[in-house]
DNA sequence: TCCGTATATTCGAAATTTAGAATATATGAA
DNA sequence: TTCATATATTCTAAATTTCGAATATACGGA
């Protein structure tokens, strides 16, 4: 079975708060800014760019599916992750808004450059 | 010893998962939220509100104060809270936009009727 | 001073979250 | 089928968070 089958969406919009505590860890929180920044990224890049272990990216992004605020799409060996397309208005402001505030600084400046320089990106995505 | 006595400017801003972290619990949010909509509350008033017990309150007061999202200020027995006037721009934003979008529904919109209806409430706000 | 109201803190237990290590599954190539 | 890569899950322990109950402190009035 694949990673969820089907989420894309999640049955009922989550609450507020559950937004927020699926917000509300830096792992998380990195790999949106990455996702917010950059579009659709598979794991192995969030790997690379975050400089974390596979198990612990892949853990943390199923918390972020469940929270309602990301999506996958199997393709080929690769999954890939995008932002919902259900999430509330308010939601994607305060990602934007986070993202516009912080991406030129530590930790999620460096997360870019790291991904911008992966070598063999899938996707024909190049590092040029 | 006040509250805080001088909780005013935290001294660097927290880190943006520090503050998702204090915006993701019920009690935190619903809190802020009659904050960002009536302006300065004091304790008394948000028990009220939420009809949870003053430790309750006050314990989760303490940490939206150390997160750097609200101030205090002691006049005479009351202890009021408002929004810090250190909030970064997307804390602001985000604040904003959650609330504009949740304060007529539950539990928001019962705390809001509960606190509008609120008996002897302190600094002559009245009740009409 | 003593008392009542408002607020804060401390304590220990329960619940939740997180992590690393190991393992399982899925896909495609040989 | 066998292998290699990509991803997900399980397990258990550690760390963190949350709570209720009890208590402490601050302030102002009598």
């Amino acid at each position: 079975m694949s990673a969820s089958a089907a989420t894309e969406h999640s049955a009922v919009a989550p609450a507020p708060e559950a937004v927020f505590q699926a917000l509300g860890d830096s792992t998380r929180l990195r790999c949106l800014a990455l996702i917010v920044t950059h579009g659709e990224l598979c794991v192995c890049e969030l790997v690379h760019a975050l400089e974390l272990s596979q198990p612990k990216i892949s853990r943390h992004l199923k918390l972020l599916r469940e929270a309602g605020l990301v999506a996958d799409r199997r393709e080929r060996i690769w999954v890939h992750y995008r932002l919902a397309d259900t999430l509330a208005p308010w939601t994607r402001t305060t990602l934007d808004a986070v993202v516009a505030e912080h991406a030129d600084s530590p930790p999620f400046a460096d997360d870019a450059r790291r991904l911008a320089h992966m070598p063999d990106r899938p996707d024909g995505r190049c590092s040029n």
